[in-house]
DNA sequence: TCATTTTCTGACCGCACGGCCAAAAATTAG
DNA sequence: CTAATTTTTGGCCGTGCGGTCAGAAAATGA
C-alpha cells in the first residue's frame, strides 16, 4: 500500500506494482517480437504473463504508455551498456571500433528486446497519426557518433567528409548487422561486427597525400 | 468484358479492370505512406479512391493481394531504373558508385511510393504470422551487390573484404539515406548520395602495399 | 431494343480491438 | 479480527476491421 509520496509529488510504486510492471513489460517485449507490433494486443499480452487484461490498465495509463516503457527501457540498457565500453577509449578510431563492437556484444544477448524495440520505434503512433519514434528519434544517437567523427577529423586520424552521412549510414549499418543476424541465426554476428569495423575504418582513413 | 483467355489460361483482363485495379492501387500507397501500414484499411483507401469497399473485394482477391501487387509494381520501378542506368558502367567502381546515385535520383521522384512500399515490406505477415517480406527478400539484392564487389576484388579495384557484410551495409545506408531524407525533406538528398558513394569508395579501396 | 454480363453499392456479418468497471479477492493497517 | 485499501477478474462497451453478398447500375453483345 501506499506510504509516502516521492518529494517530486510522484507517488511510490509499491514493490508489488514495480514487479507487476516489471512481468507485464517483459511479456509485451516476448509478444511484440514475436507476433509482431500490429498483433500484439493486450489480450495476448496478458494471456502471456498469466493475468487478466484489466491489470494492464489498472497498471498502465494505457497501450501507449506501456510500449513507451518498452523502448524507455530497453534504450536505457544499450546506451548504458555502450557508454561504460567506450570511457576508456582516447582515439577516434578505438571509439569507433568499441561503438560497433560493443553494441554487437549486446546484441548477441538481447535479440528479443531489441526486436520489440525496433518493431515499436517503427510502428507505434500518437492518436494523432504521426509516428511516435522514427528516425527523428535518433537525432541523440546521429550527434554521439557524429561527436566521434568530428574528433577523429580534428586530430587527423580522419579524412575530410560529412559526418552527419556518415553517422547515418554508421547507424543503419549496426541496425542492419543486428537485422541480418536475427534473421539468420547462424550468422556470426562476431565476424560480421569486426568487418563493419574495418568498413568504417576504411571509410575514414585519412590517406598519406601523393 | 472478357473475351478471350491468355495463352497461359490466365484470364486477360479488361481496360476496366486494369484501369481500376491502377487506382485502387495508386490509393493504396498514398494511405500506406500517409497513415502507415497499421491504419491503411480497405475502408480509407475506397475512401480515398473515392468508390465502395466492396470494389476492392471485387478486383483483388483480398487485403493481402493488394498489398503484395503495391510491393511488386513499386520495386519492379526501381530495379528497372537501376539496371538501365548501371548497363553501360565497365568498372566495378563505376558500377557501384552509378547504383547509389541512381538509386536516390529514383528516391526523388517516388517518395511515397518508397515509404508504402518500407511499410509493407517490414509489417505484411501471412496468415500464420510469419513476415511476408523482411530482410530475407533482399536476399536478391544483397546478391547483387555482392557481385559488384566481387568483380571490383577480382580485377584488383577493391582490398579483400566480407562482400556479404558490405553487400548488407550497402543497402541499409541506402535506405537510411531515404528514410532520413523523407523525414527532412530540406536535406540535400545529391548530395548525401555523393557522400555515400565516397563513403563506400574508401570502404572498398586497395590501398598502395607498403 | 432487349438480354446478358460486368461492375459497383452499401449494408451486414463475425471477429477483435482498447478501454472501462462492478465486484471479488488479496493484502495491509489498526 | 475488522475495516480499509490495493489488486485482480472477467464481462461489457463502442468502434473498426476484412470480407461477403443481394441487388442496382453500367456496359456490352446480339
Amino acid at each position: 500500500m501506499r506510504s509516502e509520496n516521492e518529494p517530486d509529488g510522484q507517488k511510490k510504486r509499491s514493490f508489488i506494482e514495480q514487479a507487476r510492471r516489471a512481468q507485464i513489460i517483459d511479456s509485451a517485449i516476448e509478444v511484440i517480437a514475436e507476433a509482431g507490433f500490429g498483433k500484439a494486443s493486450l489480450a495476448l499480452i496478458a494471456k502471456h504473463a498469466g493475468i487478466s487484461k484489466g491489470v494492464i490498465s489498472y497498471h498502465f495509463a494505457g497501450k501507449d504508455e506501456l510500449m513507451e516503457e518498452v523502448v524507455d527501457q530497453v534504450y536505457a540498457d544499450v546506451v548504458t551498456f555502450a557508454l561504460a565500453r567506450m570511457a576508456d577509449q582516447e582515439t577516434a578510431l578505438g571509439l569507433l571500433r568499441t561503438q560497433i563492437l560493443t553494441v554487437a556484444e549486446h546484441m548477441r544477448g538481447h535479440r528479443t528486446r531489441l526486436k520489440a524495440l525496433n518493431e515499436i520505434f517503427h510502428n507505434l503512433r500518437r492518436p494523432d497519426g504521426t509516428p511516435r519514434y522514427g528516425i527523428e528519434s535518433s537525432e541523440e544517437l546521429f550527434r554521439s557518433l557524429e561527436q566521434i567523427y568530428l574528433l577523429g577529423q580534428q586530430t587527423g586520424e580522419f579524412r575530410e567528409f560529412d559526418i552527419r552521412v556518415m553517422a547515418i549510414s554508421h547507424s543503419a549499418s549496426v541496425d542492419s548487422m543486428f537485422a541480418y543476424w536475427s534473421a539468420h541465426p547462424e550468422h556470426d554476428l562476431d565476424a560480421h561486427a569486426r568487418e563493419l569495423a574495418d568498413l568504417f575504418e576504411h571509410a575514414t582513413r585519412r590517406e598519406p597525400s601523393s
